[in-house]
DNA sequence: ACCACCCAGTAGACAGTGTCTACGGCGGGG
DNA sequence: CCCCGCCGTAGACACTGTCTACTGGGTGGT
């Protein structure tokens, strides 16, 4: 079995997604991962000091998930990086309307604080990305901000849209139970309403 | 008056919102609140049926403050729309950086099942005020979207503003400490860049 | 005036949590 | 061979939130 043998450690990373994925951030006390590791509650203590060190590694998978699907997507994705802008927003916001509880560990504050250095590093990576198909899809239109600027804006927006709607008051105050309206507003609005025409063609 | 007898209710949430100032949202345990208010552990419990409608009466005191110092910005404002946006967007993001644990609270995800109906309403009210203000903003540039969906998408970008700055991921991949720069991109985008002259003049 | 009643606050119990410490077994290197 | 470091166990401790029994005091009804 690939789960139970040798390093604990990994077990528990994987037993805390799964649980996370199952039942919700409540669910992730330190007991009871080790509970369904099979293990006592004093074992994880070998390979995290604390218990927010195992949710900052269990986080760390989340940036990991992330990380891989962005580079599938990029791998088989149209060259226009507009829509690849386009299909990466709706990756970000399907991967938090999917994976709730994940979401949420990833970006928790608390998480940060002393042993969650890999965590920024993470999604810088991920930022990275975002800012060169920014570069590339504004190209045209010669902005007068650099690019991390509007790469940064744009995923404030991004995200913004994603937490406010898990939070659900865009449900409600906004009509708009379509996530995709407020991505093409945002898109729209940061790159450019001249790129909006290629809205249509995905 | 059942309020007012029973002051305790009020004396409960004013603890709250103060510790929660002092330290930080981790200082919010009934029995720290119930300590810090005099009273036996097991008090709270006569006014607010659980901890977390506690926590949501002290979320909604914080909508409350915010809301008031929204209106007293209104209030005392120059009557352009763009520049009321700015300011607005400002007040927003102080707020945040300034109260962060009443931020975090505010936003709670399990804070609004069940008893958090009021929550949603008091954002709802703030969430008006922008869409008018947005309405008025770019009443002479024609768009297409309705003033909602864009006015959602600002208070989400500012909303990710906020998140990502406070998480600090902000602060390590753009090199801009100033949240600043990032408010005026969102202003510039949503609104039009033919508002983006008047930014000068605040 | 009296008495019952309700109600806010107290005190204790219970399960559950994170962290700390002492202990056991097991395997590899001196 | 022995000894030591590693890894997991078991129990204790101080917390937490919730539940239940209990008490004191003020009010309303008769």
């Amino acid at each position: 079995m690939s789960t139970s043998d040798g390093n604990l450690r990994a077990r528990l990373v994987a037993v805390g997604v799964d649980l996370l994925s199952r039942e919700g951030t409540r669910a992730l006390s330190l007991r009871e991962i080790a509970r369904q590791a099979g293990v006592s509650h004093g074992a994880p203590r070998r390979h995290f000091p604390t218990h927010q060190a195992l949710l900052a590694a269990i986080a760390r998978e989340g940036y990991h998930q992330l990380g891989q699907q962005v580079a599938e997507f990029i791998r088989t994705a149209p060259p226009d990086p507009y829509a690849q802008l386009l299909g990466l927003g709706r990756l970000y916001l399907d991967f938090a309307r999917t994976n709730r509880g994940m979401f949420e560990l990833m970006f928790r504050h608390d998480l940060l604080r002393g042993n969650g250095i890999g965590l920024r590093e993470a999604s810088g990576a991920l930022f990275g990305v975002l800012v060169d198909l920014v570069l590339a899809a504004r190209a045209e239109a010669a902005d007068a901000r650099p690019a991390s600027v509007t790469a940064g804006a744009l995923w404030a927006n991004l995200h913004g849209i994603a937490e406010l709607w898990q939070w659900g008051s865009l449900q409600t105050t906004v009509r708009t139970e379509d996530v995709e309206t407020l991505l093409r507003a945002a898109l729209d609005a940061h790159l450019g309403p001249a790129k909006a025409t290629r809205t249509r063609a995905t």
